[in-house]
DNA sequence: CAACGTATGTCAGGATACTGACATGAGTCA
DNA sequence: TGACTCATGTCAGTATCCTGACATACGTTG
C-alpha cells in the first residue's frame, strides 16, 4: 500500500509552477533597472491594448485584487504614467488611460520583456508554440469551469 | 511606427501565468477545507519523496524563501506533522522528516490535489501531456540558463 | 416604481512573504 | 594552518498582498 503521492518531477502542475516562476523571475530581473515590477508592466500593457479599462478589469487582467491594483494606479497616476477622470462619467467606473509618458515607459518595458520572451521561446518550433498555446488554453478552461461550479 | 507591444491574448507568457494562477486557485480551494495552503502541501509532498530535506532545499522546491519555509516548518513541527533534530548532525543542516501524522495529512491533501489535476488533464491526450512536458521543461531550461548568466 | 442582485471604488486591519543582516559550519586553496 | 568563499539557519524590519466591510451605481424583475 505504498501511497506514492504525486511525483513532483513528473507532475505537470509542478512544472507549470516552475515555468511560471522562472518567467516571472526573469521578467522582474529585466524590469528592475527600469524601476518597474511585473504587475506594473502588466497594467501598462493592458491599458495600451484596451484603453479605458477600469480598476477592477485591470486587476483581473493582472491577477491581483482590486485593492492592490488601486494602490498601483495611484502611484502610476502620481508619476504621470496614467490618467483617470476625477469623477466617473457613468456609474462608478473610472476609465484609465495611458499618458504619453506612460506610453514611453511601456515601450522601454516592452523591449526588456520581449528579450525575455525571445529567450523563453528559444528552442521551440512554431508548432511547439502552437501546441503550447492550445494545451494551456485548454487547461485554463478546464480549471475555470470546474472551479466556478464548486 | 505603431508600437504594438505584446498582444496579451496571444502571449505565451501571459497564458502561462493564467494557467498557473488558475491551477493555484483551484488547489487553494480544495486544500482550504483541510486547513492547508499550497506551500503547505508542497512542503509535505517534497518531504514524502525526499525525506531528510533541509529547510533551504524545501524552500527552493516550494518556490519560497528560506525564511518563509522556516516559519512554515515551525508550525508544521508544532502541529506534529514533521520532526527536526534539535541539533544538526552535520554542519548547520537540520534534516526534516514526516511524522505518521504528517503522512496522513499528506494523504488527504494528495487526494484533494489529485482531483484538481484530473480536471486539469481532462481533454488532454497522452501525447498532449507529453508535449506539454517537453515544452515546459525546455522553457524552464532556457530561462534558468539566461537568468543565471546575466 | 421599488426591491433585489451584482459590480465597482475605497477604507481599515491583518496575514503573508520578502529583503537585509548576522553568526556558524564546510569546502577550497595557497 | 589560515584566509577565502559559499551555503545554511535564524533574527529583525519592511513591503506586499489579501480578507472583510461599506456606500454607491447600474440592470433587472416583480
Amino acid at each position: 500500500m505504498s501511497q506514492e503521492g504525486v511525483d513532483l518531477d513528473k507532475s505537470l502542475g509542478y512544472l507549470l509552477k516552475e515555468a511560471s516562476s522562472a518567467l516571472r523571475a526573469a521578467m522582474e530581473e529585466v524590469l528592475r533597472p527600469l524601476g518597474m515590477s511585473v504587475t506594473h508592466y502588466a497594467c501598462l500593457e493592458l491599458l495600451a491594448q484596451r484603453p479605458g479599462l477600469s480598476n477592477s478589469e485591470l486587476a483581473r487582467g493582472a491577477f491581483v485584487t482590486r485593492q492592490t491594483m488601486n494602490v498601483l494606479l495611484r502611484s502610476l497616476e502620481r508619476d504621470g504614467d496614467v490618467t483617470r477622470p476625477a469623477e466617473a462619467p457613468v456609474g462608478k467606473v473610472l476609465p484609465t488611460r495611458l499618458t504619453p509618458r506612460g506610453r514611453r515607459r511601456l515601450e522601454q518595458a516592452t523591449a526588456a520583456v520581449r528579450s525575455v520572451e525571445v529567450r523563453m521561446l528559444a528552442g521551440m518550433t512554431e508548432s511547439d508554440q502552437a501546441d503550447a498555446f492550445r494545451i494551456l488554453k485548454g487547461m485554463v478552461h478546464s480549471l475555470r469551469d470546474s472551479t466556478a461550479s464548486s
